[in-house]
DNA sequence: CATGAATGAGGATTCATTCAT
DNA sequence: CATGAATGAATCCTCATTCAT
């Protein structure tokens, strides 16, 4: 029994090394531009073990995201269940949050969008793109919950929780593709963590009531 | 001299053709997907004729960038440079130029974008990358002094022109982007003017001293 | 207007010069041994260029099973439609038709029958499939008339015109599969056209009333 | 000793049972398209142990068309030896012997003929080659056997008995393999056993003296 | 100038086969 | 004896790019 519980683990570990090596990669060359030959070579394995453990590139790559976005999706449900924290506190928190996933694995925010913007949006299966879905709809909702409290108790401008966290989410995301795109122009320039915190500020300065 | 011009003339035409088709396909199924000959036969040419125009795909794909960046550092200008307007005034300004630029021409932000997303950016010419760089710098630069002019007049919060540009940037390419991709995953919803509207409000609100 | 009409009749054949090398391969090495690399290589082409002439692996097959067979459906026709000649002399042209187009183009019966016999058919596109079966349904039913035709006079037993043309035809083609076989064992044997008439000549007797 | 032969009774039918899974799926999807993965799973084994009984995918198909002729061979023996049975009822007996057979184990005649046609003849080992060939000489000498003996008495036609073994043999197999196509064409259709009957009918009048 | 035609250089994927356990 | 895991070697196909005309 413990021969095969080692034998799992290994195997799960096989693949998590695959998935590893292609999230670099992903990272640093997108999709297309990623061939199973290189994250064979990183992963120092062959090609064709690759397929022993993926479908194919598509779900390889798909289940990398999905990964990422629980991790994102978990760091927001703590802090939205956190109930130490003020509604103020829980939009920075966000913020954090979010930026910790991010620092973590750049490649999640790419891909999210990516999803959406990249070529020929892989083919995902459709099971992947709805899971992929629900989980962002969730962590959305949660935010808006959040902003939503915010206004009943006084704290912030009226308006659609939705709508804001829309905002939040987009001003988080603007911003690190935005540094993101400029690091890569000019790679000497490092993320600004700062400017992200003064966005936030400014934000939470703006919707208070 | 007259034949000359003429014949300059329609090279340039030759050249927007180009670039108009490419455009159209580079926004629909990204640029690893768009195929040279599909741009060919939507520009009614052959493959080999693109060439003669454009050294190769990399640099067709660049230089339509350019021309949006183009257009939305005009429209920058105009702004920064209309004497009648307040500082405020200039940021809304701003967020609707931007918004008239990406409304006329809905591309135009995904290619931006594209540029800094995209797998294959690593590919293009120093000088290209250069151009595209200054033109994005100098858009930047504009933006930033309206709000240090801000800052000087007591109006905005102390604090690093260069940092709110990126702000306002990102918030508006984050929102536009965000609301993009919620429509590609649901067509029926529309893009919200509304939720732009409200961030920038909210953006106003936040900077006041 | 002469060099379009020339263009196009090289081009034409181009692509008679890929399936000739084509038809050759699949004969000696039926359809999933043969690769493209092999028949590029025979025609003096690179394996790109085939694909400029077919649009992938399996209907270059079907194309050539349908020049095939179409020049049998034209053999057919030819002695159907000359009314010089019995009911009787018809079928034994028939045969004689047959063995002409086989021997002029050894490969034809052998790449019908492949078609029947290869490893999962290769999916021949729909369209294809249906020209395919046309056209031997046409053969087959010229050659059922003659049979019923046959009848008719008196001069046949009873029986259903289509039951005897799939009968005629399966002898043909059973035979020269069945001789073909034996001289790709012992290549030293010659395939024995006596035989062929000899079994005509027993149907012939067979069927008289 | 007695553990001995059981384990060489055991082995032998772990050869069975994997050659059962093969021909199941040979019969389905042909040589080529067929996975030694596929059989392995069919027959409750790993790829792996495949290996142990056969040397390779070529000597595992070989191997199942052996017994499938010695099958034939079985059948057409015991018409041959039946003394009680005149040529012409022999004749049609091996109809019916052949029939029964490909009724049974539709695979036979897909397989002796693909011996002959398919891909990878040239791969088989002599040995097998010689195996194969020397079983379907018997059996066809058989056949020849019995016409000479109708000659003799009178009954057949003057003719050489190898040349009316090889018609036979033709017609049966012509026969089988067209309606096999064209129920592959059209899947409705099923295998009209009164075609291959009448057939043999014409072919038993037409060889009476 | 324009292009039809050709191709070299990959890239994803499959599968028969091997081997350490 | 049996096998899970790994892989080398193919194979089909694509596409940016070139060049003779």
């Amino acid at each position: 029994m413990s021969i095969r519980e080692r034998k799992e683990r290994e195997k799960e570990m096989r693949r998590r090394q695959i998935q590893n090596a292609a999230k670099e990669l992903f990272i640093l060359k997108g999709f297309n531009s990623t061939t199973i030959e290189e994250i064979a070579e990183k992963a120092e394995l062959s090609p064709a073990t690759i397929y022993l453990y993926f479908k194919n590139k598509e779900e390889l790559y798909a289940s990398i995201n999905l990964i990422t976005l629980q991790d994102l999706f978990n760091e927001i449900e703590k802090i939205y269940s956190n109930k130490k924290l003020s509604v103020e506190e829980k939009i920075i928190k966000f913020k954090d949050g979010m930026y910790k996933v991010f620092k973590n694995d750049p490649l999640i925010l790419r891909n999210i969008l990516h999803v959406q913007l990249e070529d020929t949006l892989p083919i995902l299966s459709k099971e992947l793109l709805d899971q992929l879905n629900k989980i962002s709809q969730k962590s959305m909702t949660m935010i808006a919950h959040v902003y939503e409290e915010g206004v009943r108790q006084g704290k912030f401008r009226e308006g659609h929780g939705m709508a804001h966290a829309d905002i939040i989410w987009s001003t988080f995301t603007g911003l690190v593709i935005w540094e993101e795109s400029k690091r890569k122009i000019n790679p000497k320039k490092v993320f600004l963590r700062s400017t992200l915190d003064r966005a936030f500020d400014i934000f939470c300065q703006g919707i208070k009531k």
